[in-house]
DNA sequence: AGCACGCCGACT
DNA sequence: GTCGGCGTGCTC
């Protein structure tokens, strides 16, 4: 039998595809291992991957494989994932490794050391050294810390032991997470919700692939019903993931979970400390992890063997990644769960365009919760006419609006006033030469953060203190700001009703999960009486003594050109208004607009997401607009602005033509022209849905002189049209 | 993505 | 003269 000679490894870089190298010095790793192997100076840890490598670099110029790891191998399943999503997305597959291995980098923690009896006698038995030889006599071996909380003696004692001889160091097995038990508090499901989960628990209980959407209207037990696909999952001894768009979110559900199992979920996201980043991977790699609850990133954990995945919010744009690889944590979930052969459950009040259009073409099953657990009412809705009903001059707020708070306040009930604008105001203006403070990086406003004294650009972080005179012109005291954010919305209610209690939520004013889940508390405990936040908001808990709603600007971003724009805020709108009343009390919910007479503010005040869906449906398929075709962007950046834009006509001079249904819009200047110090100019393909659009864009991309400070990006189904 | 190499301006 | 800025290119 002869050793291969080539044994390709995917290392965490922006290569093709994995680079060979020849054998270690011991027996040669399978498909899979984590490996460090020389790559010109320095040393990267990589995977060996499948096939018999490329054979480009000669035989004698290969670099012998540095190191083997004794890490969880990346299973079979993660290398096709991984390789599919690569395909996808049209990203270097080593850029999507990092994904996967950038929590897998870590040797085993060192192990705890504990002592534990040799049998040897102390040569002296104080009072002391016998109740520690008497504790781990019974115990066996203990960690330090232990032995001297159980005993009350000093570490010297320990010492004095060891040194002697009669305890040796030992290492402890960690202790294994305690597993979920499926059984824990069964739920008291209606007969709605009972029938639909009987649905997903059979098909989680036979395995194999499944989609399914879980429809119901917020308030409706959705999370009730996946838990019961989770407990199936679970009692077959296999995992369960449930995917969240925002790290935020999990706080609040990490309680309903642990009251159904009896202990919490691993969690999963990018701010964990290494230590719980690595016990989490690990316990996941061995499948003692029975259950995790992350954001997107979840996604590439190595799951031993994944019974059950849950998208919640299924719809929320903060699935799409645009940075980095670009990609879709809900499609790309999808994809794994065919890979892992497990059912997948999507769940949503306000499904997207695109899971519909997947259950009208009958690859995902529908599963619709329909009213209100509980009996709870749906808020009562109105517009409001901002046209009809203007603030006075400087304020935001509508009388109609006002009035409703201050009746809210007076009935001891709470409100909460919706705006997904973070800061003061997104404009600074000069009064007298009409200058508008940009950020030098971006073509962007600086956005005034009052209580901070800043102003800030919320593309590339730039910071300025804020001026006292015009940058511009140099007039003193001339700036003006302009618009809302939720910190100047919070100004006016101070001013309207100065004895209520009002706090922020918005992401930046906020420390992480933590801090949201203590708001809340805060809010859930009356504490607060007017809440103003961001999206945070729009999901997650219910209030009993929240009644009313007041959405501040509900045509914020439909004039944007972005396509998605109505879906967005009909989606955030419907979950916004349905924080209103779902205890006894009735909600009601004000919807401040300029354009009311537009197609999705009417849709809002009739509660018809069905009509809604369908205009919109209709007019993306007459445009071959997804979910009934497909987009790719294309975006080019680079220091020089021309030079990024002779590329860019370069792309669209050597488009495929002739191809039915493909056409390539552009170059221009994409939205946001000039983003942290680079010019970007954007190309959009349009694409049938049918057509294999990668296997079109590759050798036409790969085609075009590209030179190293020139960027190109390729985001397909892009989101967001920046 | 790093890291080295290389080719230009301001210092001991 | 050289120290060091970052622009360009290579890594199995």
């Amino acid at each position: 039998m002869s050793l291969p000679q080539r044994i390709p490894v995917l290392v965490t870089l922006p290569f093709p595809g994995p680079l060979d190298y020849a054998p270690p010095g011991g027996a040669v790793p399978p498909p899979g291992t984590f490996v460090d192997v020389p790559l010109g100076p320095r040393r990267v840890t990589g995977v060996v991957w499948d096939g018999a490598g490329e054979g480009i670099v000669a035989a004698a110029k290969l670099r012998p494989i540095a190191l083997v790891h004794d890490w969880p191998a990346m299973t079979a399943k993660a290398r096709r994932f991984l390789d599919w999503m690569a395909g996808y997305t049209m990203a270097p597959p080593g850029m999507v490794l990092r994904h996967f291995a950038n929590a897998a980098n870590n040797d085993a923690a060192a192990p705890v050391t504990g002592y534990a009896p040799t049998g040897r006698q102390p040569d002296r038995v104080t009072p002391a050294r016998k109740a520690v030889l008497e504790l781990l006599a019974a115990e066996g071996a203990l960690a330090p810390a232990a032995i001297l909380a159980a005993t009350g003696v000093t570490s010297g004692v320990l010492r004095g032991l060891v040194d002697g001889g009669a305890l040796r160091p030992v290492a402890l097995a960690a202790p294994p997470a305690p597993r979920p038990d499926p059984d824990f508090a069964l739920p008291a499901l209606s007969e709605g919700q009972a029938a639909v989960a009987g649905e997903l628990t059979a098909a989680v209980g036979a395995g194999g692939y499944r989609a399914f959407l879980l429809d119901g209207v917020t308030g409706s037990g959705k999370t009730e019903v996946y838990l019961e696909a989770i407990a199936t999952a679970l009692r077959s001894g296999r995992q369960a993931l449930v995917l969240l768009p925002e790290i935020a979110l999990t706080a609040g559900l990490l309680e309903r979970f642990a009251a159904r199992f009896g202990v919490a979920p691993a969690v999963w996201h990018s701010d964990l400390t290494p230590a719980a980043r690595r016990r989490v991977w690990r316990g996941v790699a061995a499948g003692a992890v029975g259950l995790v609850i992350g954001a997107r990133s979840a996604l590439f954990l190595p799951f031993a063997d994944l019974g059950v995945i849950i998208v919640d919010e299924e719809h929320d744009q903060g699935f799409k990644q645009d940075d980095g690889v670009a990609y879709h944590g809900r499609d790309m979930a999808v994809v794994r769960a065919t890979i892992e052969d497990c059912p997948i459950v999507l769940a949503s009040a306000t499904p997207s365009l695109e899971t519909l259009a997947n259950v009208e073409a009958g690859r995902y099953r529908r599963l619709v919760l329909p009213e209100r657990h509980g009996g709870a009412m749906l808020p009562e809705v109105q517009i409001v006419d901002m046209r009809a009903n203007a603030p006075e001059r400087g304020n935001f707020l509508s009388p109609v609006l006002t009035r409703a708070m201050a009746e809210c306040l007076a009935r001891g009930e709470q409100s909460l006033l919706f705006l997904n604008r973070r800061g003061y105001a997104p404009l600074t203006l000069c009064r007298h030469c009409g200058h508008r403070i940009e950020c030098p990086n971006c073509t962007a406003w600086l956005v005034e953060h009052r209580n901070r004294r800043q102003l800030e650009c919320h593309h590339c972080g730039h910071i300025v203190p804020k001026p006292h005179a015009c940058p511009e012109c140099g007039e003193e005291d001339s700036l003006v700001a302009c618009g809302p954010g939720v910190e100047r919305i919070d100004e006016e209610v101070a001013n309207i009703l100065p004895q209520a209690r009002r706090l922020i939520l918005a992401s930046d004013t906020l420390g992480g999960p933590l801090a949201l889940a203590a708001a809340f508390d805060a809010i859930a405990a009356r504490e607060v009486d007017v809440v103003i936040g961001t999206q945070i908001v729009a999901k997650g808990h219910h209030f009993p003594f929240l009644t009313l709603v007041g959405v501040v600007d509900a045509d914020l971003g439909l004039d944007g050109g972005d396509l998605r724009a109505g879906e967005r805020i009909f989606q955030l709108t419907t979950q916004v208004v349905g924080r209103a009343g779902r205890g006894e009390r009735p909600g009601r919910a004000l919807i401040q607009s300029f354009d009311p007479e537009a197609g999705v503010i009417r849709a809002i005040a009739r509660n018809d997401r069905d009509g809604f869906v369908a205009a919109e449906q209709a007019a993306r398929k007459r445009h071959g607009l997804p979910p009934y075709g497909r987009l790719v962007a294309i975006i080019l950046s680079g220091p020089d602005q021309g030079e990024v834009m002779t590329i860019g006509r370069h792309l669209a001079r050597t488009a495929p033509r002739d191809i039915e249904g493909f056409d390539v819009l552009g170059p221009a200047p994409a939205p946001l022209s000039l983003l942290r110090g680079r010019h970007r100019v954007r190309l959009l393909v349009r694409a049938p849905r049918r057509l294999n659009v990668q296997a079109v864009l590759r050798p036409w991309l790969d085609a075009a002189p590209v030179p190293g400070r020139v960027r190109m990006q390729v985001d397909v189904d892009p989101y967001h049209f920046m």
